[in-house]
DNA sequence: CTTCTTATGTTGACAATGGTAACATAAGAA
DNA sequence: TTCTTATGTTACCATTGTCAACATAAGAAG
């Protein structure tokens, strides 16, 4: 017994660039839903693809994960370049370019962080990281221990504060103080340039 | 036709505290694998119960989750009234608590900050988790918009700080420039001591 | 002690999901 | 035109969360 497509199926046979598309809404059902679990089936059916197309383009679900995260990475780094490479305030300005990335892109800055970096070294994935933070180390100067731990430190302050502003750990206590996020955003900068002087 | 229990099924039939024993189990598997996600049944298996025992103490898997939340923020409370009642750095002492916590309870820590807040306002995780907060706005003294400021600034260091830590971001930074976490730590905590100044 | 109620187990079912295998078609190379 | 490969499809399976029906334990009420 000979399997036949009807029409509809023919023409859906090829879907142009789902590798793409399932990235994309990937991200974004990452960034509405704040959490980095998804369907995968799910997503092809928005999709209007079978729930077994997926696999034709990555091996497993973390496959896709880490797919994102090397792209997010890749962003993040580009966007740091635009901003860095004309600036009389290289700390200062790294710290709000770390902040705006990470508020404007929170579906592919979730997953840079959610995807295990211990499990199987993705080179890729690794190299990608190393390379934000070196951003960070040769802004601090010289490359000693004082400067790692400055740029740790830097990194810290970034990390955290968009963490707790992503996941609304923060949002009372901004209502209380009637803060509005560009104003917190300015006095951190204000206090880490000041700190690490 | 009545079903019959062996006599291994009768002697099982109370596990004493399966609540607790549940939430132990999860915390420590969640404390290896470094992420919330874990099989209900797979952690009622390990307990010697069945798959749908789990539901006579959780309303549901987020529900163990919620609870597991709950409990680190109040173990996290304590921890810091102990450390804090006598201090004559209670800034410097909040940041090494903070750390040390985090760093000891990494199974309850990650729960605590991937609960989502949003979604049904859970009162008492809300009240538990402002707590925190509020112990850390005190220190800084007067209410005010510039300490609520230098308030989520420190959290943010010390809880940016502790996620990378625990999700392995920085272990090649502290490896090339032979940075233990002590030194690290301290590091951090006096240039954090420098913002009330 | 007996009986009733409730707390806490059990099994069995179901739907959703991740993943694989076998198969079909499209598209481009030979 | 034909062969190969990329990219879909359906069918199937194991795992998981969840619920319903049922069984037993343990303590309260009589």
């Amino acid at each position: 017994m000979i399997k036949k497509y009807t029409e509809k199926q023919k023409k859906q046979q090829t879907h142009g660039d789902l590798a793409n598309s399932l990235i994309e809404i990937a991200v974004e059902h990452i960034s509405e839903s704040k959490s980095t679990e998804f369907a995968l089936r799910e997503l092809a059916s928005k999709l209007g693809v079978s729930h077994a197309a997926a696999y034709r383009h990555f091996k497993n679900k973390h496959a896709l994960l880490e797919t994102i995260a090397l792209r997010g990475y890749q962003k993040m780094n580009i966007f740091f370049l635009e901003r860095l490479e004309i600036s009389k305030d290289p700390l200062g300005d790294m710290a709000r370019a770390y902040i705006q990335f990470a508020l404007s892109n929170p579906g592919y800055y979730r997953v840079m962080f959610a995807v295990d970096f211990g499990k199987e070294l993705n080179t890729d994935l690794h190299s990608a990281c190393q390379g934000s933070f070196n951003a960070l180390l040769e802004i601090m100067g010289k490359k000693n221990k004082i400067n790692a731990c400055k740029s740790i430190y830097t990194w810290s302050v970034v990390h955290g504060l968009v963490m707790l502003i992503l996941d609304g750990q923060i949002n009372t206590a901004l209502n209380e103080f009637s803060l509005e996020l560009d104003d917190l955003e300015n006095q951190i900068i204000k206090i880490t340039r000041n700190i690490l002087k």
